[in-house]
DNA sequence: ATACAATGTAGAGTAAACTCTACGTCAAGA
DNA sequence: TCTTGACGTAGAGTTTACTCTACATTGTAT
């Protein structure tokens, strides 16, 4: 029920030196075995998967850290960590917009793009 | 109707450091005075607008250079730039279509923590 | 018993995109 | 004339997030 740090990054897709460097920032910190081997839970999956979520949605390593603190708190912080994944989706929100924003004007930019190949193709000999 | 660096670093937010490594990396090449001091025309100004746009589609610098070499080639390469720009648009549009997948996620993440919280409070003495 | 594959730590190296420093030149105002 | 501020080049330094190397240990298969 537990994974060996090559597991692991087989379950994760993560590279086992992307979770030593993970650990080392205190992201997760998985238990030890008699031999000092790291093993990995079940849990650990899943909080690897929210981290994959926040990094994908932008989220600073920095950030990450805050987050992971917290969760290390307890359910002392829930709101808290509430607190921040609602100013993080506040500025995906405006992202978004700003991303959609930018694609209309690509579009325009193709739109004239096309005039102009046209034209050249029609005063051609 | 040109600028000096300074001027122009004003013009666009962009620093002066920044705008000679532009330079250095072939994105933008001003003309110069007599002193080999840089001018900057109109056209750089919106030359530069359109490559903020372009970083902030998370266009690399690298793609952005291919792009600024096509455009210094002239009018021979108009089709070969709105390949480019069409293709932008299709990994722009992807990105945007996963970021509100991860915004919808996010949703039910911070709903789940109102629930626990709301328990919280109720269990409360 | 031994080879070999996986794991451990510490620390160096990489890539992208700036950002800054050092030092030299030059034009214009007090 | 002197000084000050903007500009020039070359190259070093910074930040983020890994990624890799070197070398020591350990678990497992033969």
């Amino acid at each position: 029920m537990d994974y060996s740090i090559g597991e692991f990054s087989k379950a994760t897709g993560l590279g086992i030196h992307t979770l030593r460097y993970y650990e080392h920032e205190n992201l997760i910190i998985p238990l030890r075995n008699s031999s000092n081997r790291r093993r990995y839970s079940e849990k650990d999956i899943a909080w690897i998967a929210f981290i994959k979520r926040l990094k994908a949605t932008g989220m600073p390593i920095k950030e990450i850290k805050k987050y992971a603190a917290l969760r290390a708190n307890g359910d002392a912080t829930l709101s808290e960590r509430m607190e921040m994944l609602m100013q993080h989706r506040q500025s995906l929100n405006e992202r978004i917009r700003q991303l959609q924003e930018h694609e209309a004007m690509l579009d325009e930019k193709i739109a004239f793009y096309r005039q102009e190949i046209a034209c050249r193709r029609e005063s051609e000999p």
